[in-house]
DNA sequence: GAGCACTGC
């Protein structure tokens, strides 16, 4: 064991870059020294008038976004604003700050400053304050001049709280809304409770917001904070987003499908808005009220935005973090993990208090690096400071994540061991040092001419934007330091941002979306287009799904399924269901698999005990009737007196390894559902009792694709639409079942391809589903 | 025999 205390050979060690007597196996590349560029006009640089030049900044030598992060100078690094927004509440009372974010997971915003507000003269004191405030008036001005500004703003500049009240007291959208999109809910919610305080209103009125189950704005709201999904929808019943003067796209650098799905429509309609009016005020354009797009990013890619916006103007503004020292390893390291063991050591016995952040790929190597640290960690002198360490991603137990969040006992250094999801979606308090791996999962999509295709989850390398976002979590609350496990030279290898995910994904439900605005995917201009593969596939499930006919057009059942907010498969089921009158049921399915969090606990060590509890709610025909019979038990909880209390049903899902949040969360999407299915004229009240044929008959029409005929092996399944040689998830609860026929929800490539959502069904099922027989004939 | 992160009138 002790041979992994030892760090690199002692001759590859680089001089000590620090004060340090003991030497450090790292090249600090950072530069303390070098004086902090400022640019022009307090905190804000424009670039020149009419220049497609990005940013003046760059080539006037003032210090601009993208050199300031080759130098990678400390207290430059460009961190998604999502963690800016703490910036504001942080200045006038960190105290509360923290307090909100103990306990919470995913909403670390929540509930800040809301109810306890602080006076309000104190807050408009602190807004002038923030970064962005000394820009004000010229960043008014160019908005003004301009259709499109293009805004880069670093991590706690308060662009996303400050830029629709500016543009609001500045008179800019005098005659609609302003509409600030987000990729994520907790996001737009707790932004509009801030922006709200700020503006000394009831949360509702003079600022509201919109996520999916929840909505608060009225007639009188003028900023309205919405996500990006919400904002697509409302394309569906106002094609020209007429009822907004400005919309303000955030986090437009995370490139999600549904931000470029936008911003792509958002030139549309803004050539259509703005069109000048003819010489007898007849232009056809006359009557609209013109719109003004102001994309927001916190990244490189500014010219890319400027450009796909006929070189729209980029406005540069400084946030505030605190200097990072960041150190590269002389030499490639082949196995990072005992990498970043012996880094987290090294950290542990030379450096001061902070807590330590270890990013990894993913949950196997967060359990195995666990383990390892926490052996080693018992083994050290009794004197040394204790460790406490703290796993955390997305799939782990409720409860286990906002461990995170509560102070370290005293003499005790916490270690956080964490996926991307601590990268952007949670801030972590009291990090100071960053280990990074240089490794993340990504999906991709790969698309098959069969028509399906299949996601790969694999561990790949990560991109410069992300190394520094990782490198500027060590920065958050003072300075920090930040260990990569790879070279410099490798750092300068990477790309600079992630593909964007119109790239990586499956495209089905956007094309279905799409043809209901009447538009052509293939048609529409994007900052990156699709791969062709994803759209011809794309496509064909969609003929295959009944959505659209041979000319590609939509049918009335493609439209029908597009007004489900649900993925084009379930939506197809949920149509299906009427056939086969098991719409009840359907629906309780589909709202679990539509549900983010996922239904079944998986806890490494309790792994035998969890299958023992779920065996009571397995049912033979596989994971569908699983979920149901899961879902049903949940349900008749609360009609039992004795087991109605909230505490009991949370001991029973403890019981049974639910996951409750999952529960409630299908809870919401099924009230949604039975909604739609009330406007769409289906009764979803029609139920088939205790018969699982027509259920699995409903499925199998939205899951034609996803099926697949068992090998004369006994233990793999071939597809019966694609070449692919699929094997059973082994969550599934048909893993070691041998059944002629299966239909799965979806198919993943990690160490082989694996089905996963699986049900048996019986082959003559596939001769009632119009589309495969055409095929097959 | 195994699960990066988000999201939807």
């Amino acid at each position: 064991m002790g041979k992994h205390l030892r760090l690199l050979s002692h001759k590859n060690r680089p001089k000590s870059p620090q004060k340090h007597s003991k030497p450090a196996p790292w090249v600090d590349v950072s530069d303390d020294e070098r004086p902090r560029k400022i640019p022009r006009t307090g905190g804000l640089s424009v670039n020149g008038q009419g220049s497609r030049k990005v940013n003046g900044v760059s080539t006037n030598g003032h210090g601009g976004p993208s050199k300031a992060s080759e130098h990678h100078s400390p207290g430059n690094f460009h961190n998604s604003s999502m963690n800016g927004r703490h910036s504001p509440s942080g200045d006038i009372n960190g105290h509360r700050r923290k307090k909100a974010r103990r306990g919470s997971l995913g909403a670390t915003q929540e509930n800040i400053d809301v109810q306890s507000g602080g006076k309000f003269s104190e807050i408009q004191e602190q807004r002038k304050l923030l970064p962005i405030a000394q820009g004000k008036d010229a960043l008014l001005e160019e908005i003004r001049r301009n259709d499109v500004t293009i805004l880069l703003g670093e991590t706690g500049s308060g662009k996303t709280t400050q830029v629709p009240q500016y543009i609001l007291e500045g008179g800019l959208a005098d005659k609609g809304m302003i509409a600030v999109t987000q990729p994520r809910r907790v996001a737009a919610t707790s932004l509009a409770a801030r922006v709200s305080v700020e503006r000394n209103t009831k949360l509702g009125h003079l600022v509201g917001y919109s996520v999916r189950f929840d909505e608060k704005n009225g007639s009188d709201t003028r900023i309205k904070y919405l996500t990006d999904g919400m904002i697509m929808r409302e394309l569906m019943s106002d094609p020209l987003l007429s009822k907004y003067s400005v919309i303000i796209v955030d986090e437009a650098h995370e490139r999600t499908l549904r931000t470029d799905l936008l911003i792509s429509n958002l030139k549309s309609i803004q050539k259509t808005r703005n069109q000048p009016v003819d010489a007898k005020g007849k232009g056809p354009a006359s009557h609209l009220n013109p719109l003004k797009i102001i994309v927001m990013s916190a990244t490189l890619d500014a010219e890319k935005f400027s450009k796909f916006f006929a070189g729209a103007k980029v406005v540069y503004v400084k946030g505030r973090q605190h200097p990072v020292k960041i150190f590269h390893t002389a030499e490639g390291q082949n196995d990072y993990l005992e990498a970043a063991m012996r880094t987290f050591f090294q950290v542990h016995n030379d450096q001061g208090p902070g807590d330590v952040l270890i990013f990894l790929p993913g949950q196997e190597d967060i359990e195995s690096l666990n383990k390892s640290i926490q052996l080693f960690a018992n083994q050290l002198p009794q004197e040394r400071m204790e460790v406490l360490t703290c796993p955390m991603y997305a799939a782990q137990a409720p409860g286990q994540n906002s461990k995170v969040f509560l102070a370290a006992p005293t003499n005790t250094r916490k270690c956080i061991l964490a996926t991307n999801i601590a990268e952007t979606s949670l801030t972590i308090p009291g990090v100071k040092y960053v280990i990074d791996t240089g490794k993340c999962k990504e999906k991709q999509y790969l698309a098959r001419d069969s028509g399906g295709g299949f996601d790969t989850l694999l561990t790949k390398d990560i991109t410069k934007s992300s190394a520094n976002q990782r490198a500027g979590r060590a920065g958050r609350e003072g300075s920090g330091m930040c260990f990569r496990l790879y070279t410099e030279d490798a750092y300068n290898a990477m790309p600079p941002m992630a593909e964007p995910e119109i790239r990586r994904c499956s495209l089905t439900s956007s094309v279905l979306q799409l043809k209901c605005f009447g538009q052509d995917i293939q048609e529409l201009e994007f900052m990156d287009g699709p791969d062709l593969d994803s759209v011809i596939s794309a496509l064909k499930t969609l003929y295959l799904l009944g959505a659209l006919d041979k000319q590609k057009q939509l049918t009335s059942t493609g439209r029908d399924m597009a007004s489900f907010p649900l993925e084009a498969t379930y939506a197809r089921v949920v149509l299906a269901s009427r056939e086969y009158g098991c719409t009840r049921e359907i629906l309780e399915i589909v709202s679990v698999l539509s549900a983010s969090s996922k239904l079944f606990q998986d806890i490494a060590e309790q792994r035998d005990s969890a299958a023992e509890a779920r065996r009571a709610l397995r049912h033979p025909s596989g994971d569908h009737l699983t979920v149901l019979a899961a879902v049903r038990s949940y349900t008749a909880l609360s009609s039992n007196p004795e087991t109605a209390t909230r505490s009991a049903r949370r001991q029973w899902c403890d019981r049974h390894y639910l996951n409750e949040r999952a529960l409630l969360e299908a809870r919401d999407i099924y009230t949604q559902l039975r909604q739609t299915c009330s406007r769409q004229g289906i009764d979803c009240n029609v139920s088939c009792g205790e018969r699982d044929e027509p259920i699995l008959k409903a499925l199998a029409h939205g899951l034609v694709q996803n099926s697949a005929l068992l090998q004369p092996d006994g233990a793999s399944y071939k597809q019966t639409m694609g070449r692919s040689v699929v094997k059973i998830h082994p969550s599934s609860v048909l893993a070691d079942k041998k059944v002629p026929a299966i239909i799965y929800n979806e198919l993943v490539y990690t160490n082989q391809i694996y089905a996963r959502g699986v049900s048996s069904i019986s082959k003559s099922f596939f001769n009632t589903i119009p589309a495969l027989n055409q095929r097959q004939a």
